[in-house]
DNA sequence: CTACGGTTGGAATCCGTATTCCAGGCGGGG
DNA sequence: CCCCGCCTGGAATACGGATTCCAACCGTAG
């Protein structure tokens, strides 16, 4: 079970055995080589990563945190760092946070401690003034890890020293609302998720500076919860003061898919057609909602191929190096947002 | 940064030092923790968690395997997977097959490798007969794995020798044909996914049954991919072989959500209506899928739960016993099987 | 006052592998 | 034919921490 069963049954040391087997500069004679590898198999030897990452004082492992693996947007971003994890032979140890930054915390630490080659942080933080000790704290063991070598890369809002890569929620919102007021002139609501939360600050900054510029000023900026929920729940809210109820037709943009998703829903439990008497809109262009009736706009952002990319730039051999990759959004106007 | 270095500062030696800060069955006095425990803080230790594995022989790693993390049914698995993994303070390692047993073996390599504590393995594998080999393979893999002293639970089909948790695919695909068939009676079209793939043949076996001891047969039964585009290619084949095309009226059953969704999408393309023109009906109750419209009939699996119980029976403290628990599904009925 | 059981901290060892360093063997050039 | 340098395999050590074993020390009972 160990190099040194292999050794003895190969008839030769157990650096040897490690050389033939494990990549190492020094190649042992061919008979050698022949003759480990024989007794390797025979012996069904599987090295140990612990000891090698011990030795060699790197893991292997690529640290993800991300705050609900069970939301597509996470889950699409997790299938991109895992594919191209896999494809350079790294395993991928997976933490969730519930959004809380304590959480987070507890994940980087682990991290931390299972000496991590790299991190990888999905999804921008809560600004929140009491949770700002958290914050500083999660910086400062992020600084820590950074120091013995670490790499961090973040999807989401920038993280000093690290390679960022960003979604342009600013122009992708202000190209959304440039798209549907093309399309035609109408009015519109924001249910804008949290007001700490930068990426929904984005998101709803573009889309009404974008309206503003047109002279438009948003009907109302309902915020919530990021969530499903969050987007019923606004929904709700913005069903109840609604005055004339049937046939609206307003447009109602819900800075991210899963929000829409669940205004949708409300709009429906309210009686109201998405469409013809409500309009929606989302942002991320979540794969599943493609197929969601009817067809939902949204502004398209690459999670598979971002995921992928975290994992290069993190890998990357420029060290300490900080950079911001901007990901762009692309518009996609479906029926959900189609006038009547 | 190592033990040695918070044991110098501490004024004590370092197998002092690593009662303090790991859990020991013997605890130092308490000056001597008071004053490790300083020590530790002010250097910002954090312990080697590949040290502690290789001396302790355990690694706090649970590896889990599932085929494609975009999909809902695997990330909903997952998240409770590492919910109750994460309360127990282990760390998980999470790798994807992409439905290839070959990937499969590949990560169960990789845990094996990394000492896993234990290894989830979700869904099931193809049966085919040139992947005989590869199956054998696994399996001996798995087995070579248990005798360490690894702990496996399987989600899906049983494995021999392991815990395994099985949706009750028969009873409830059963369950839903009375259900339907109790509500109005109706034609069916069976979307049974992969001939070879065991999930998909029992739901379809026990569909199909039920109907015929109802003195039913289904108009057809169309094999296919278990994804979403599966489910679309198979409904354009039911769209094709289709005569009088607009109302149709017959109820499509797909052996899963995914593959439901993507037949939805497909039969409004060729311009039928959901539950009007032509009903449909899958199996899983994917979270996301709920909010669709019209809402989607279906078999609820408690996916997170599953997730949870596997870690569980992993972890439990009976060692080497094998175990089958069933998870039974409930039906569904929603608006995509409304007689009209 | 002494002998003895129970603590408590430290020295030594071990976990499994990578790597440095060393000694021996080989070939080639003078 | 001899010497020198290179290649090759093995001995020793390091990686960071858990654990076994040992010695010293405590208090108490005889």
């Amino acid at each position: 079970m160990t190099l040194r069963d292999v050794a003895v049954l190969a008839g030769v040391s157990q650096p040897t055995a490690s050389r033939v087997l494990n990549g190492s500069t020094r190649r042992p004679s061919p008979d050698i080589v022949e003759a480990v590898r024989r007794a390797a198999d025979e012996l069904g030897y599987i090295s140990n990563a612990q000891a090698q990452a011990l030795a060699r004082s790197q893991t292997g492992l690529i640290g993800l945190v991300v705050h609900d693996i069970a939301d597509p947007y996470f889950s699409t971003v997790a299938a991109g760092v895992q594919a191209e994890a896999s494809q350079r032979d790294r395993q991928v140890l997976l933490a969730t946070t519930l959004r809380s930054t304590e959480q987070e915390i507890r994940a980087v630490n682990a991290f931390i401690a299972y000496r991590t080659d790299a991190i990888v942080l999905v999804g921008s933080r809560l600004h929140t003034d009491d949770g700002r000790r958290d914050q500083e704290r999660l910086t400062g063991l992020l600084d820590r890890y950074r120091n013995l070598g670490g790499r961090i890369a973040v999807i989401g809002q920038p993280l000093p020293g690290t390679h960022t890569i960003t979604p342009d929620n600013r122009a992708g919102a202000a190209a959304l609302a440039k798209a549907l007021l093309a399309e035609a002139p109408r009015e519109f609501v924001v249910l804008s998720g949290p007001p700490k939360l930068a990426t929904a600050v984005d998101r709803t900054a573009g889309f009404v500076r974008e309206l503003r510029r047109t002279g438009i000023k948003p009907l109302a900026v309902v915020p919530g919860e990021f969530t499903r929920d969050g987007g019923y729940a606004a929904a709700q809210q913005v069903i109840a003061s609604l005055n004339p109820k049937p046939r609206w037709g307003a447009c109602v943009f819900a800075v991210n898919d899963v929000m829409a998703l669940g205004a949708m829903a409300a709009f429906r439990a309210g009686h109201l057609r998405i469409a013809q008497d409500v309009q929606v809109a989302g942002f991320d262009d979540i794969p599943t909602l493609r197929d969601h009736h009817p067809g939902l706009t949204t502004v398209a952002l690459p999670l598979q191929e971002m995921g992928r990319r975290a994992i290069e730039m993190a890998l990357a051999s420029d060290t300490g190096v900080q950079s911001v990759t901007r990901a762009t959004g692309r518009v996609i106007l479906r029926e959900s947002t189609k006038p009547h």
